[in-house]
DNA sequence: GCACGGACGGAGAGCGCTCTCCACCTCGTG
DNA sequence: CACGAGGTGGAGAGCGCTCTCCGTCCGTGC
């Protein structure tokens, strides 16, 4: 029976509800949470009760008890100290990359009804932010993604013993579960390529050495290329920007002029090395081959289209999350890592 | 005194603090919200037994009785039905700019210790969701980035009287507070450095008609050029991609041969026009100069780099957070418009 | 016909915090 | 010297929810 009392004022509670429904608190909570039996016709006049008082459930009441909040961090993490400079949020989202991770996060979060919280971490005190706002429970877990290698954030995590993914493999061994490429595949698949578009004499615009996954993409293609009877591969180092790659060209063209294919470690090089080509008068792809790593925006805005290396980010990204929640619902969740295989996009470079 | 009671199991509550302190569970929140005099003596003691408890507050607690969760929702919001498609959450950072507004608001709530959810609306299934969870209070307020004019959810928000900033004016007068860019402006800053180089015969390619930003940025061109004495502009209608600014550029000189300026509504447009007009053999800036809008990271990607029109989005999303802020604090807060001027960044193509 | 078990709804105890009283103590003042 | 004002700390009532008990009721089997 619906005894009609007056509406409450301000946002209707359970025990709005229930007393609408005429039933108690708990059989309210159970027909939300949907545990346990409820006969029929009561879940229905509770349904209809909730209709009509336009009820939401306190997000905060509940995790309250649940000690749940249903978000999760998704926390993007530098290595600095407390030194100043470009501000660290424009700098990381410079790089569409950050955007499809989050992409790849949200496709998977959102369809159970988590969201991400944004947060950045590059310094120290940042640092302490994030360990604060996960220990007082305002997420349940941290999707980790850090710029540099040597990100002490991975290990404050483990140690206060959150849950939490990493994109890539942390630079210092962590028990902490983690989502990466396999480089080498992805080198592997550039050097195929090059070789049977016949190239003979190829080399490398490589990223800073003391990032893993540059020497990962560097070695990945020498021993591909070794394999192919190609013992030596001349190569610059270069670091990720546009305008390395275009100077690693021209160090490249001036030693080597005789270049026929060239793998460089991310686009943004790889569409440097388009333009240096360019102004050396070498024709792209009949002169010089030239792929890419990442398939980002670059390699389309480029002329030629660069054939590239695909990393499945959205996918890892949803993998990530995937994990982090394994490890929230089960603490004894074993850390593991997932390992993806790249792509070739092939376009017009290569 | 602090009588040393053997430590409680679990995260540490008020309540061990102020055992380990020795003083009551009041006075631990009061030194812990700075509210009203304590002794600094007791202070002292309450800090201490913070310290060695390793004591942080509960939110989810502290939000059930402040009615408060120090957190936000930067929603990217879109038009469409429940139809399929590419998924959004992709196409949205395919554009760096949500990237840089994300930036930009973090930047202003981060040393106030707020943090940014990150939802997506593009559905009305998506934007129940949001409605839903910002009335279950799991967040004080929304940022609102809507991709379509036509966008529902400002209304909806207005309707449930929840507080949020718009970016951008809506399409239909709704009583919100938004913040956007002098468009008009923006393109009497191109209008004033075509003519300064000495152009005479201009164009536009202008973004798409029913989008607001895009006839404010083509009429202000114009009516700035019809000030200088020019009051036929030849132009077309793009689509805000690369590729119509390419294909634009094409049709404009194939009317018009002679062209010797263009103002492209955005810098892949711009970028577009740049390679159709490399195609075409015209020299930039010298036989064409070229503007575009927005400085994005193609402005720098191409080759000239472009001259553009910069707006201060970082700026504009920090006013964002600003004043959603004051709603927040503040319900009686009038509902308020903030514009913000742009600037010409003058690189090589014009 | 009666005991027993299973299905179902209600009562009530918290979760950890804030904040309003209220009691107390210490001054200052008439 | 008494009294009031003002500054300080404590007690306790919730905030809205979940979840464990527990009681009730009905159906079943011997």
């Amino acid at each position: 029976m619906s005894t009609d009392l007056p509406p409450a004022q301000g946002t209707p509670t359970l025990e709005d509800v229930a007393r609408v429904a005429g039933v108690s608190r708990a059989t309210v909570s159970r027909v939300i949470n949907g545990i346990r039996n409820v006969a029929p016709e009561i879940q229905e006049t509770v349904q209809q009760a909730i209709a009509t008082t336009g009820y939401v459930p306190n997000r905060a009441a509940r995790s309250l008890v649940t000690r749940r909040t249903g978000s999760v961090a998704l926390v993007v993490s530098g290595a600095g100290g407390d030194a100043g400079g470009e501000p660290f949020e424009s700098q990381v989202f410079a790089d569409p990359f950050f955007g499809r991770v989050a992409g790849g996060a949200v496709a998977f979060l959102r369809p159970r009804g988590i969201h991400p919280v944004l947060m950045f971490a590059e310094t120290a005190h940042a640092r302490d932010q994030v360990i604060g706002y996960l220990r007082q429970g305002s997420a349940d877990g941290a999707l980790l993604v850090s710029t540099h290698g040597e990100d002490p954030l991975p290990r404050l995590i483990v140690e206060a013993g959150l849950p939490a993914v990493l994109w890539a493999r942390p630079a210092r061994p962590t028990p902490i579960s983690y989502v990466d490429l396999s480089h080498r595949a992805g080198a592997e698949l550039a050097a195929d390529r090059l070789v049977a578009r016949g190239c003979r004499r190829v080399a490398t615009i490589s990223g800073p050495f003391d990032v893993r996954a540059s020497q990962d993409r560097l070695s990945g293609f020498q021993d591909a290329m070794a394999r192919y009877g190609h013992p030596y591969i001349p190569g610059v180092e270069g670091n990720f920007t546009h305008d390395s790659g275009e100077a690693g060209m021209h160090r490249l063209l001036a030693e080597h002029p005789d270049i026929d294919g060239v793998f460089a470690a991310n686009d943004l090089m790889a569409q440097g090395a388009l333009l240096a080509l360019r102004e050396r008068g070498r024709v792209v792809p009949d002169d010089v081959a030239v792929i890419g790593f990442d398939d980002s925006s670059a390699a389309t805005a480029s002329r030629p289209q660069l054939t590239t290396v695909r990393q499945p980010v959205e996918d890892m990204a949803g993998e990530m999350a995937r994990l982090l929640l394994a490890h929230i619902e089960d603490s004894d969740f074993q850390v593991t890592s997932v390992i993806f295989p790249p792509s070739l996009v092939v376009r017009q470079s290569a």
